[in-house]
DNA sequence: GCTCACGACAAAGATTTTCTTTCTTTGCGG
DNA sequence: CCGCAAAGAAAGAAAATCTTTGTCGTGAGC
């Protein structure tokens, strides 16, 4: 008959020992500090003494009392077998997949750049990328996770922020002019392309627009390329068929590159469409799930 | 950085193989099978394959899967260990204190005879009582836990029911008539004790009501002793001055010895006062308040 | 063959625990 | 002297855990 409580508070207690401060504690078990602070004291009030001798200053803020040490080897040494416990129940599951779905131009433009560091990380995990151009509906489970560009309220889905956008002009370099610099004039006699897909609420510019803020003395006629795809849009620019108007993270490979080039940077235009990654909390649940979802949230963007 | 989540269920998962049921492991944890239920199965869906084999009969209703025994070895070594550390953190603590409040009558006639089994169970832990036969704030502080007889619904305080209460006649054995039996017209013969305490909405019967439910054919007058302590009605029975109605429990040790007898036991007379432990939440956030509590809970009584 | 007991299971709602947010305090370094 | 970093506290929100109720399946006992 076993009489153990508040694992919690004392997983909290042992990884504030090791990290030396709550700050420390707190990332690796991926709360905020106060919670940690919280976790610690309730075991502090149970015990009946401080387990800490605090230090308000300094990069070592907490060190674990004496009478704690002893206690603490054994925690450790717990909490490492519980791990390890966790790691093969988890271990023995035959491969899993993850099905991802976004847009194609998420998809070609920045999702497939990264997912082989997803699979180094996690071999045993297969993704599969549903890509859809249409809101797929999580909730009923016709995909695991979805990267989306919006406002971020989807029903029914969690959705966690990961970073917001901004629209920016690009072209080909092999357009540039080769004897002066880039104006707001000089684009306006370009072969605009516009991006005729939807942005309910989005604040995406129209070339009008865009060009109203830069300083351009004429409004630009809607002439030029007009295409109802994202993915299509890049392309276009791409090959060099003429300027267009872009979310920055889509192109940021191309840009990396040199292949494009972001034209008048000092205009920023900035949306209220940030990309976010979404899936249903019973999804969530599973372990190959939330690691994707936990992996794709710490990375940097 | 370590990366454990989910210790609840590996705690209910450990349990619940080593007692081949939720039930077994639901008593261990203090919850209720379904909750214990609960738990397994949000490991289950988190690992991706059942962990335990089912038997809808038989003593054996769970069995562990193959592939997760290896990994339950580790577990139950890893709660093992948590648990000594625990322990080793209560231990380093001095000598505690735990004030416990009690009506004279409680303490005297109940609560003492159990104390030695608290004290042997808990050495380090020393119990103050508190005798008052005023209702004790324990809100704010003035003790650590009471013992009351009541109704149980106590403001700011929980409340945890111990057992029931009837009201029973009792007299010292030595005015036991010699040549006949026990009836109601004996007793109404008799030097009646009233106790004149209060207990608002407990349903205590006056003599004349019990007399009346006994089949007793002529209702006592008033005269007899009254007294406005159950402590010294109980003192005066043992004195054998009289018959008196009291509180079964608190007579008990007096009727296991024999010198008090319980009379016309037939005549039944539960009461909505029950007994119950009281603590203000906050002060079982301590271990010692936490360990006397569920101390006095899990004894029998 | 029927009834009862036992325990897993599921659903819904309640309760408790954990967490976040906001603000304050303290002390050290620049 | 100011800025910075982190602990601490309080209040409220969110998530996890738990309880309650009822169902189902199976075996034992009558």
């Amino acid at each position: 008959m076993r009489d153990l409580t508040r694992l919690k508070s004392l997983q909290a207690l042992e990884a504030s020992a090791r990290h030396g401060s709550f700050v420390g504690a707190a990332a690796e078990l991926d709360v905020t500090p106060p919670a940690v602070g919280q976790l610690v004291r309730s075991l502090e009030d149970w015990v009946g003494y401080p387990l800490f001798r605090r230090s308000r200053s300094g990069a070592e803020r907490l060190t674990p009392v004496d009478e704690a040490q002893d206690a603490l080897d054994d925690i450790a040494e717990g909490l490492d077998l519980l791990e390890t416990g966790l790691r093969k129940l988890r271990g023995r599951k035959a491969r899993s997949v993850v099905v991802v779905t976004a847009s194609q131009a998420l998809v070609a433009n920045w999702l497939l750049a990264r997912l082989d560091d997803f699979s180094t990380n996690y071999p045993t995990i297969d993704v599969r990328l549903d890509v859809s151009d249409r809101v797929i509906d999580l909730a009923q489970g016709e995909a695991d996770v979805g990267i989306r560009c919006g406002l971020g309220s989807w029903k029914g889905v969690k959705s966690t922020f990961l970073m917001s956008e901004e629209i920016i002009a690009v072209c080909h370099n092999r357009l540039l002019p080769v004897d002066r610099d880039v104006t707001a004039g000089w684009i306006v006699d370009q072969t605009l392309i516009h991006d005729g897909t939807p942005h309910p609420g989005g604040d995406f510019p129209t070339w009008a627009e865009w060009l109203a803020r830069s300083g351009a003395n004429q409004v630009p006629s809607e002439r030029g390329l007009r295409i109802n795809s994202t993915a299509a849009v890049i392309q276009a620019a791409v090959a060099a068929r003429g300027v267009a108007l872009v979310r920055k993270a889509l192109v940021a490979q191309e840009l990396d590159s040199g292949r494009l080039v972001h034209l008048l940077p000092n205009v920023r235009w900035p949306v209220k469409w940030a990309y976010y990654i979404v899936a249903a909390p019973k999804a969530l649940r599973r372990y190959e799930i939330a690691a994707f979802h936990d992996w794709l949230v710490a990375r940097p963007r």
